[in-house]
DNA sequence: CCTGTATGGTTTCATGTGCAACTATTCAGC
DNA sequence: GCTGAATAGTTGCACATGAAACCATACAGG
């Protein structure tokens, strides 16, 4: 496993952390361009309404859950996203704390037309690779979240 | 290549960015422990650490390059680190406005000890994988990075 | 019921970061 | 050799973020 690497060396072009967070790094920084730009959403903006596409109702818990991101910061983005009148926020009638989620018709909208700009975007990011080294990549990936999810 | 994904609805575990971001900022998030608490650096600190015990001799301007980070955030970096006296920083005698950085005995030290376990937790990470399919994760990697550096 | 505890979400505060303005040095063209 | 443009690095500022304190609601045990 260490046949890349000279022992004696430390090689961050085959650190895995380093490359990594380079390359979500960059992912991040050139899709980012489709959201800011045109919709001026930030990261944590667009992920909300991402989940709420996706999903159709959650509350803020589950978003955090889903995204990593801080309760803090989702709350943040969730009111923005409010006063923009993307997202609707009400109570659940079943316990008051939490509140549901779900886009407006508005969010609806821009998301049906933002999303497959977006999913171009990708298709045209991954072209280089086959549909098997796509479905392999991904596998590798999830065996290695597994990893870090066990040891926490 | 859209095999994956049903064409109506937008599935974030089969988008890449999104998996890539969340696997890095999980790997991220799991190594800054070994550094952050034992050793009090912060993720700047450490990059700039591994880069100059990788190259030995750097200026800011070529760790900006390798990290991509802001030139401002190496250069804060660099301040806390000559302060800590980890690295040492002078002026090059060909051109006064560029500084040439390097490891002092100290810092040389710090990372003598911090390298084997970072490598040995890598080590631990990537387990699951065996020689080969993890020659080809950073393969893949490296051609999705090239595809947005000619893009941009 | 009433009290204490857990939970969803918000707000406050300290910190880290990026951008832009700035300083110092170099270098090209005249 | 000056003058003006370019470059390496620093600093000021505004903003986003995470941790912790906080508020409101729910719920369990007496």
């Amino acid at each position: 496993m260490t046949a890349e690497t000279p022992p004696t060396d430390f090689d961050l072009d085959h650190f895995l952390p380093y490359r990594l967070d380079r390359l979500a790094d960059r992912v991040s920084e050139a899709l980012a361009h489709l959201y800011e730009a045109h919709y001026d959403l930030n990261v944590a903006q667009w992920r909300v309404l991402a989940w709420l596409h996706h999903r159709h109702e959650l509350t803020a818990k589950q978003i955090c859950a889903s995204t990593r991101m801080d309760k803090a910061r989702v709350s943040r983005a969730v009111q923005v996203l409010e006063g923009r009148d993307l997202i609707v926020r009400r109570p659940s009638p079943r316990d008051q704390r939490l509140h549901e989620l779900r886009l407006t018709e508005a969010g609806q909208a821009l998301m049906v037309e933002l999303v497959p700009q977006v999913r171009a975007w990708e298709a045209e990011l991954v072209a280089p690779l086959t549909t098997d080294e796509y479905r392999r990549l991904l596998d590798m990936m999830g065996r290695l979240e597994r990893r870090l999810q066990e040891g926490e």
